[in-house]
DNA sequence: GTCTATAACCCGATAGAC
DNA sequence: GTCTATCGGGTTATAGAC
């Protein structure tokens, strides 16, 4: 069916010397949108290789193997988040005395919600949820690297409910975490709503964490408040 | 839903001869444990062969190709849960009047945790999360399979909360099924809090369920406190 | 219905010219 | 650093004997 007779396409543009950085950095964006769409296994370098326009060969080059590859697309997406989540959680311990819950929940939600809100948005959220489920062996590593990253905001929220147990504590952040992943790129709820789960209209987007926010701060007092009982 | 084409109980002999709905079940069986593990694109048939015992032709045979097997699997795996949690609203309406969201949501949830907590509970609950994240070609027939099942309980939901407008009470909606996918078997709880993300005490599954329970009862509330106040 | 053998294809990785 | 061509091995799917 795909038949592709030897048609010597030769690349209307440059390509070819140098700028080593560019070529980088569309490998990765064209590497975010294949894994995001397909998954670490349903994704190939061939594809990844079309859609950027750099030979398959120096995917290898740069990145060394396909493992390789799918960390550095990964860990840029985290490594964006946590830098965004940090600034705003130590921009809150300058001006904030005690810490307040809807705020600190805030202060990791709305990065979330923003960059799911930029162009490239969808796809780094499409990733996120991915590398929950796969079990790649580079799992392990990301875990590692997720949890070293958000320790801060789980110090946070022990300071602020320290009578609420590690283990139901965990649960409730998982809870949160988990529905940040899920929710902005939802093919179901854009199918229950007939409306994109990911607004754009910044007045949609500020309705969504203010949503956001509240479900889990309410969420959370629950929890505190089952412990008092206790 | 069309699970079981002609069931032929032919008397008991190993491996050769007859007993297609044994041979079936124990595709299904090791398909699910694949799946579940390495995602759809991760599995391989020659795997489940090997699993299974079943010759890689007899795969195809019974399912046809690797998507109608993925799909039979996985529709198994909802129809089983769907029909547990519909067992349960059922119970509920003839006995509550009006439905309590307290107990509708437990109607929804338990069914989740105890099938989690079954001996195969983890694969089906990863299969689960997975699928959410899997966009196959299948992924939109998947869509309205689930969607469809769960539709007595939107309806119900909104029964109990009419003042939410439907966007809002669908976001409520996803983010507690996302947090029933990803948090009973999470990784990332499980490093943190150092015990098993899904429960196998009695007591400790019940502590979940109540959990669960609590915190998405309180954010429901969180939405309807919204709406009342706009 | 069961099973072996194999077709047809796609993948990640690499060699080597430029 | 860039690119072509190819290797070796994996995959799904099928043909055909029993």
């Amino acid at each position: 069916m795909k038949l592709e007779p030897p048609e010597k396409k030769r690349p209307p543009r440059r390509r070819s010397t140098a700028r080593t950085g560019e070529t980088r950095d569309e490998i990765l964006t064209a590497a975010l949108q294949q894994f995001a769409e397909y998954g670490f296994h349903g994704a190939s370098l061939r594809e990844i290789s079309k859609r950027s326009g750099v030979p398959l060969s120096a995917l290898h080059y740069h990145y060394g193997s396909k493992d390789g590859l799918f960390f550095a697309a990964v860990g840029q997406v985290f490594a964006r988040l946590s830098e965004a989540r940090l600034e705003r959680l130590t921009a809150l311990r300058r001006t904030e005395t005690p810490l307040a819950l809807e705020q600190l929940l805030e202060a990791f939600i709305r990065p979330t919600i923003e960059l799911a809100s930029a162009p490239e948005g969808p796809s780094f959220m499409r990733l996120q949820s991915r590398v929950y489920a796969e079990n790649a062996p580079l799992s392990d590593q990301l875990t590692k690297l997720v949890l070293d990253a958000t320790h801060p905001f789980r110090a946070a929220l022990e300071e602020i409910m320290p009578e609420v147990p590690d283990a139901i504590r965990y649960r409730g952040y998982r809870i949160m975490v988990s529905s940040l992943s899920g929710v902005p790129v939802d093919p179901m709820y854009e199918q229950l709503a007939k409306r994109a789960a990911l607004p754009r209209r910044k007045r949609d987007i500020e309705a969504l964490i203010d949503l956001l926010v509240s479900y889990h701060a309410a969420g959370f007092r629950s929890l505190q408040q089952s412990a008092a009982a206790s």
